[in-house]
DNA sequence: TAATTGGTTTGTGTAGCGCCAACGATTTAT
DNA sequence: ATAAATCGTTGGCGCTACACAAACCAATTA
């Protein structure tokens, strides 16, 4: 054991943190998404899609660590809004894989661009860079991949 | 405009991530902090009391960005468990100063150590340098100081 | 005295989700 | 060929968490 003096401090878990800002984001998303015909729950399955494009229904209830019935539920929004698509999968007819839409494509970039405002207000406090780190880290906790590592890099770290 | 050639890219939100992160952060912190007679909610205020300590009912519910109802609601178990205290404002007894107990950050450093496991599960991508810089970014984003807001502005719009 | 404010209680409504059970369709194991 | 397992689907039950509104007391301010 050489260096590490932190050991006297509280853990100072994140996750308490983590629910106040998502419940607080969610709060103002809310009233910004309903003209889409979007709920924040919708949201997060067409982000999930843009990078896990053609999953298996089954795969995505793993990424999202939701229930599979839950996601069911979820897709068939999308899907009647033509948002997405279920496709049988060739090789297991018994699969569904689930294909994001040119028009969900677009929706999502919409939402996201409507999403500038609540953002702002939401994560005020924190300047560009601070939420560009925020994002990074946000998505390699979820996905523990970076997709595509873009040359607007912010992060500590060289992980990419 | 100088250097940031970031303008194609869809804009990535991080407001989906940190709704499902929280969500599984929540899921698995449920059964972790029941034997401590906390839920997630009770976490999310000790730990916003822990920094902001002595705080008026009035200004937790600005920075958590509650109903005040509902930080009653929440308090009133906090105080049932003598995990904080209420005592009257001397300057105005209208008013009650949030304190907590001994007792009550006691329990959250008993919950946060708890909480290690959990963490892990879910920040499994994340070393212990980024979750700490999460931390300081996600706590920076909630206490997020409306600090020239005179306390007597209530008006929805945000001109301050 | 009247109006306002901080906190409290109660009730109504909603969103989101977990979990379980049952079912068709399909694939795999025996 | 028959049985078992798997993927998606539907429906139902229950739970947490919260917003919102109304009405109230106590204390402050006009």
């Amino acid at each position: 054991m050489a260096s590490l003096p932190v050991l006297n401090q509280p853990p100072r878990r994140s996750g308490a943190l983590l629910d106040n800002l998502a419940r607080r984001m969610r709060l103002h998303a809310e009233s910004v998404l309903k003209p889409l015909g979007l709920r924040p729950r919708h949201l997060v399955a067409l982000t999930v899609l843009r990078d896990r494009d053609g999953s298996t229904q089954q795969a995505l209830a793993t990424t999202l660590m939701m229930d599979r019935a839950t996601v069911v539920g979820l897709l068939n929004d999308l899907e009647a809004d033509a948002l997405i698509e279920r496709l049988r999968s060739p090789e297991d007819r018994r699969r569904h894989i689930v294909q994001l839409t040119d028009r969900g494509a677009r929706r999502l970039a919409k939402a996201e661009f409507a999403l500038a405002g609540v953002e702002d207000e939401v994560l005020a406090p924190l300047d560009a860079r601070q939420r560009a780190t925020l994002y990074e880290l946000l998505l390699l906790a979820a996905s523990g991949t970076v997709p595509d590592c873009d040359p607007g890099d912010h992060s500590p770290e060289p992980t990419c």
